[in-house]
DNA sequence: GCATATAGTAACATTTTGTATACTAATGCT
DNA sequence: AGCATTAGTATACAAAATGTTACTATATGC
């Protein structure tokens, strides 16, 4: 165990980012979030599955992380925009990455939707 | 919510592919897989944080999805080898894609391995 | 006056993951 | 005889991640 590390420091770089990553559903939002900005509304409706609650989460933990910025506008019904960093944008090859494999390995879509997502 | 699926189809091609890789440590696992195939327990020498129960785990849930080989040798003391699958193979993209952001990324190696890894 | 929309939060339940320990069975080493 | 090794399983419990449900405030539309 010589490479092993006493603290809590990830063993390898493929841990170290999917310690950042490797949420449930932060791969989800950086993915609707490729195209550009969104409300935190829209979000939800992108990814039906998810819960609010989560959704949220997701969001503050990749802010603290600076992957995505946070824009509040002083309105109401209050309106907040989210938007991919210069640092989330380098992960950008990761997620389409994902994508790919998905559109070919795993089956999903059975119903067509009507927008086109991403 | 006209794209939101009644079953638990993934909603994106990104959600399908974190069904199969989103595990906590399913990544790592492949990362040390793709430079060949390894017992169990250098397996285990190679990802120090994990639990001997977790490694366990998530070896037989890619197992379970044609990801990962197991190869037992009906020995003593037991020798089980892992190794990917033609389907695994075809996550190496992604894992080299995750593998490269970490490296840049993620400060993580304080002490330096004496063997190399992957 | 009531429902709708927005972007959440709070409390609680469930699931997943982590920790720790004990156990297996055959062989080699001392 | 006793210990180590291999690749696990079994059990119990703790902690973390995720899911469920209800609730907030304020403005607009009906």
């Amino acid at each position: 165990m010589e490479n092993c590390l006493p603290n809590r420091s990830p063993g390898c770089p493929v841990e170290g980012t999917l310690g950042v990553i490797g949420g449930k559903w932060k791969g989800v939002v950086l993915y609707h979030l490729l195209d550009g900005k969104k409300r935190f509304n829209e979000l939800r409706r992108l990814m039906p599955g998810v819960t609010q609650r989560m959704v949220t989460r997701q969001l503050r933990e990749m802010e603290a992380d600076g992957l995505i910025h946070r824009q509040v506008y002083a309105e109401v019904p209050p309106r907040v925009e989210y938007s991919l960093t210069t640092k989330g944008e380098t992960l950008r090859p990761i997620i389409l990455a994902l994508k790919d494999w998905g559109e070919i390995h795993v089956p999903y879509y059975v119903i067509k939707p009507t927008t086109d997502v991403a």
